[in-house]
DNA sequence: TGCCTCATAGGACATATGCACTAGTAGACC
DNA sequence: GGTCTACTAGTGCATATGTCCTATGAGGCA
């Protein structure tokens, strides 16, 4: 995927301190980026309908927000931009939700800042990114995603979900040969040959699957 | 499921006083079962050859024991007994593993023994089982599958794995028109309409998907 | 300008999938 | 013995899925 030029940037986040540290993040890895911040949701999407954002920092306990429909929300109106959510809270089912709901990375305040730039450049280059902080008690591997074009993974997310192809055409908006195509070309990335694997595959990348109570 | 009746019932574990417990709640359960204790993997491999269980107890850390081959090779050889593994750990990348290894249920040690004792029954009438420690801070609603039979268990792990009919009726060994029987049957019990739908469902009951690190 | 990727849309074709039937065997239950 | 369910195996059929092909427009890059 080749990645699109940086413009604009909106970090959202009610704390000052980190909104700061954010916007220096973001200002070191796109030098020529405008920054906006915003306090509010409806402030997030003022400044987005202004200037269409490549990228959006959203942290996840925004004032009197519900994160699932304000992130499905921004996903429907900037469908390319990347929905990065940071979060205090680490919880799982918390995650798998967002990512479902069209976030493509989840990452945790508590990581240090290079692993945050990191984080983000992998989300820009295409790749579904889910950081946390290290646990002490077993270390697991993550099995990871290719990069993928955000089409790619609009669909991945909704095969995930069990959806056909022709329910993905409706929600996409787009026609079912095309779903087709971008099935096809998502099984070649992922290296399966069906979309139940593909629906594995996303599984144990984190999207969808929760061990609950 | 006709629930058969339980007869052997083997412990696998090399704590004593733990294995003690679970002779207690199984013979509460099953006063007519002759339960069987074993110190060590071959033990359990020479009671269950000697006497096929109808379940089994393992603790997961058993005494130099690679729980993934140790559990695979028993749904093998023993494919209708109840294997339920027992643990001090409650690693979820763990539980998965267990879970798509041939596993029917995962109990956590730390649970009150009437807990145990219902996360028993539900396997013994079906059910995938996963009890962990009730975590304190966030409380995650599980989504929990209907009863199955074992095949419908046996085939819902490999859908979930992405496998094809044919691959599945070479894993269980049995004719392609017959695995097709068994995943008519489970789509039905799951209440979806395609395999990617009831792998998406098996992933957010806890089999598959993994979020680490 | 030319070259590239991505997203879009469709045709053709082989295979997989899911459903609706029939049917035999084995075990559990009454 | 009669009845029930689970598991097995098959046929037939409609639809879904996945691949290969062409083709167009947008946008980035050299």
């Amino acid at each position: 995927m080749t990645v699109r030029r940086i413009e604009t940037v909106i970090v959202a986040d009610d704390h000052p301190l980190f909104r700061q540290g954010m916007r220096h993040i973001a200002e070191r890895l796109y030098p020529q980026a405008r920054v906006r911040e915003a306090d509010t949701m409806d402030e997030v999407l003022d400044l987005a309908r202004a200037a269409p954002p490549q990228a959006v920092f959203l942290d996840l306990l925004f004032p009197g927000l519900d994160p699932q429909r304000s992130i499905r929300a921004l996903r429907e109106e900037f469908p390319k931009t990347s929905i990065i959510v940071v979060s205090m809270i680490e919880d799982e089912a918390l995650i798998r939700t967002v990512m479902e709901e069209g976030a493509d990375g989840f990452i945790a305040k508590s990581l240090p800042a290079a692993e945050i730039a990191v984080a983000i450049t992998a989300v820009r280059d295409g790749e579904f990114v889910i950081r946390r902080n290290p646990r002490t008690d077993l270390v697991v591997s993550q099995p990871g995603l290719p990069p993928l074009t955000q089409r790619q993974r609009d669909v991945l997310r909704l095969v995930a979900q069990g959806r056909t192809n022709k329910e993905i055409a409706r929600e996409l908006d787009i026609s079912p040969f095309t779903v087709r195509i971008h099935v096809s070309a998502l099984l070649r990335a992922l290296d399966v040959t069906s979309r139940a694997a593909a629906a594995a595959k996303a599984a144990h990348a984190g999207l969808g699957g929760l061990i609950g109570a």
